[in-house]
DNA sequence: ATGATATATATCGATACGACATATATCGAA
DNA sequence: TTCGATATATGTCGTATCGATATATATCAT
């Protein structure tokens, strides 16, 4: 076997914007708008994120592929929306994708660049960067702590204690250590002043 | 000011492959092929990755713009490299950019899909899912514990400790509710059979 | 010698993001 | 009372990035 027939055995990814849709329509029925709020602010939010540039036209595919329908609604003091449900069809395809194992996270920080320059930056540029990020930890935690209290479903009370314990560790080293990494900022400056 | 005001206020974000490349080069002279490894294997691989397809054009670019200079390398028994170093212009560059506040971290997870979706999918799917990512977990501890005793530098100990603590935290959290997750796969299923 | 692996550079199609455009309606403030 | 801000709602478009592929050299084990 050379590696050009690796793809017998290739793992495919399926965090894209299609399955993500489905995921959501399989919770509830939602229009673009709605998905967005879901995947931005709603019980998707803490592991998923999708931009309308993406919602909209996978939208019209996902519906020329009988994997959605959709439907106009007007509104009372609102424009009018479409709100789409998945189809039997929709609900089996994205079980399908829910077999194949999961691929390792995507993770991209950066706060963690940014630290890891301490040396090079001021402590003032540090000491913002670490407050912003342990603010935006707290409110996190409140995010994923409403969410646990909204919904009774198991799966989702079972990720979101995940998320609870995780980002509850998180802030917890930020602020036991928050003084020691602001201790770090300028030193490469102050190195090279002292060289002269 | 509306809407169309807002570019005076907007944060940048800056976790972008010429960043990215700045931040790597800023630490030690590579190759493209050396980048691609401190991003996805080495000290960075933690917190970024950038793909082959997106550092040679952004090398071109940094070098076209006077951030970057490479040279030729002849080795023996490898391929020849260019090697690139980073220049003063871009290392001004790359500071102004650290300046900025840091937006949120990035992050997606199939996985906590696949964990939402518990009930939708068997048992066996289900252990497959959690039991791969502990191994995982596990490998990654192992990596950033080895990056921790491999360098020195102070804000690289403290990223790595960092990590070390959530991570752990992370693998706590899956192996004592490992078992609870596998017993909710299947129970959409049993409810349809139930129902008929 | 054959195939697998590692080093090394590069391109290209598909995907997705982020900014922008457009429209309706509500509500508080100048 | 109109102006601006905010929220709902749909959509497009340029561009950044990924992931796959192509190509080449060299080593090493079978």
């Amino acid at each position: 076997m050379n590696q050009h027939m690796l793809f017998l055995y290739k793992v495919e990814n399926y965090m894209n914007t299609q399955t993500l849709i489905l995921a959501i329509l399989n919770f509830e029925d939602a229009s673009g708008y709605e998905i967005k709020k879901q995947s931005s602010e709603g019980a998707f939010s803490y592991f998923v994120d999708i931009s309308y540039g993406s919602i909209y036209p996978t939208l019209a595919k996902l519906e020329a592929d009988g994997l959605v329908i959709g439907r106009s609604e007007t509104q009372n003091g609102r424009p009018d929306k479409k709100v789409f449900s998945i189809t039997a069809k929709g609900r089996e395809e994205f079980i399908k994708t829910l077999m194949s194992p999961p691929a390792i996270d995507k993770f991209k920080s950066e706060f963690l660049l940014v630290a890891m320059c301490a040396d090079l930056t001021s402590s003032e540029i540090i000491t913002k960067a670490i407050d912003k990020r342990i603010g935006e930890m707290e409110e996190l935690l409140k995010v994923i702590g409403g969410l646990r209290s909204d919904c009774d479903h198991p799966a989702t009370q079972w990720i979101t204690s995940y998320g609870l314990h995780v980002k509850g560790a998180d802030l917890e080293f930020l602020k036991n250590n928050r003084d020691s990494l602001i201790a770090m900022a300028g030193q490469a400056v102050k190195l090279d002043e002292a060289a002269e």
